[in-house]
DNA sequence: ATGGCGCCACATTGGCGA
C-alpha cells in the first residue's frame, strides 16, 4: 500500500498537479491538505475519472482535507472526537484494515501569538485522541503537514530559525508526545539524503536554494512501522509549474507481512 | 532591512500561510 500526504496550497489551483501525481506516482491512498474549497466545489469527477474514491471536508479560503483512495473507504470520521474545531483539519477512514488519519496543523503564525496558543491546544487534543483511535485501531496511519519541524536536521539553518514558530520546544515537544503514543516517523527508519525538506517558501528563491523546513510527515504504529519499505520526500513534484509550496510526502507499507 | 511569493476574497489591497 502505496500512502501519500501533500498540502496541495488550493485543490483548485493544484487539480492538474495533482491528477499528473496519480497518473505518475499510483499511490494507493493520498491525504491532501489546505484543499481550501467548500464540499460542494470538490472535483468529483476528475478524480473519479482517474480511478479514486474520496472524502472531503472543505471550508472557503482556508484549511480543508480529503482522503483519496483506490479501495472503498469505511468508518470515516471529521474533526477532533471532543474538540470543537470550525476549522477543517482532520479527516479519517479505514482502508483495507488500515485506519488513515489525515491532519492539517495549525500553522500558529508566531511564537505566543493567540493562533500558537490554539495550535499547542490543538496538539494536545490531537493527541488525546489519537491514543484512543491507536487502542482501537493498532494499524493506523497518521499523515499530513504537522507543520512542526521535528530536529535541526529538519532544518535548513537551525541557528536562524531558532525558538520560532515550527521549531520552538513546545510545538517540538507536542510533536514528541505524538511519537511517544506508539508512533514512528516513517521517513526516520530509513536513511535519507542529508537537508531533505518538504517545504520551501515560495519567495527568496527558497526552493532553489534548497531554503526548506521538513513539516510534512507519515507518522505509523508499530505493525506498520514494522512493515514499511520506504518512506521519501516526493521532491520533483516542487519542481513543476504552478507547484505547491509543498512536495507530497509518500510512504509504502507492505500489507502481505 | 521582517521585505520577498502565491492564494483567496465583501478584491484591485490586505490577511494569511510557514
Amino acid at each position: 500500500m502505496k500512502l501519500a500526504a501533500w498540502n496541495v496550497n488550493s485543490l483548485k489551483v493544484r487539480l492538474p498537479q495533482l491528477l499528473d501525481f496519480l497518473a505518475t506516482r499510483s499511490p494507493d491512498v493520498v491525504c491532501l491538505q489546505e484543499t481550501k474549497l467548500t464540499d460542494d466545489c470538490f472535483p468529483c469527477a476528475e478524480i473519479e475519472a482517474a480511478g479514486y474514491q474520496m472524502v472531503y471536508s472543505g471550508q472557503k479560503t482556508y484549511n480543508g482535507v480529503a482522503i483519496l483512495s483506490r479501495a472503498p473507504m469505511s468508518d470515516v470520521c471529521i474533526g477532533i472526537a471532543n474538540f470543537d474545531d470550525e476549522l477543517k483539519r482532520v479527516i479519517g477512514a479505514t482502508i483495507d484494515g488500515v485506519r488513515v488519519v489525515c491532519v492539517y496543523c495549525p500553522n500558529g503564525q508566531s511564537v505566543g501569538s493567540d493562533k500558537y496558543i490554539y495550535k499547542l491546544k490543538w496538539f494536545d487534543a490531537l493527541a488525546a485522541w489519537l491514543k484512543d483511535e491507536i487502542a482501537r485501531y493498532p494499524k493506523l496511519a497518521v499523515l499530513g503537514d504537522f507543520n512542526v519541524a521535528p530536529e535541526d536536521r529538519d532544518v535548513h539553518d537551525p541557528a536562524a530559525w531558532v525558538g520560532s514558530v515550527l521549531v520552538s520546544d513546545e510545538e517540538r515537544a507536542r510533536f514528541q508526545a505524538l511519537l511517544d503514543l506508539g508512533l514512528h516517523d516513517s521517513f526516520r527508519l530509513f536513511d535519507q539524503p542529508e537537508k531533505t525538506y518538504s517545504w520551501w517558501d515560495y519567495r527568496m528563491l527558497g526552493f532553489q536554494r534548497n531554503q526548506g523546513l521538513r513539516i510534512d510527515h507519515i507518522l505509523l504504529t508499530a505493525p506498520l512501522a514494522q512493515a514499511c519499505t520506504s518512506s521519501i520526500v516526493d521532491r520533483p513534484m516542487r519542481k513543476l509549474e504552478r507547484p505547491s509550496d509543498h512536495a507530497p510526502v509518500v510512504a509504502e507499507i507492505d500489507t502481505t507481512r
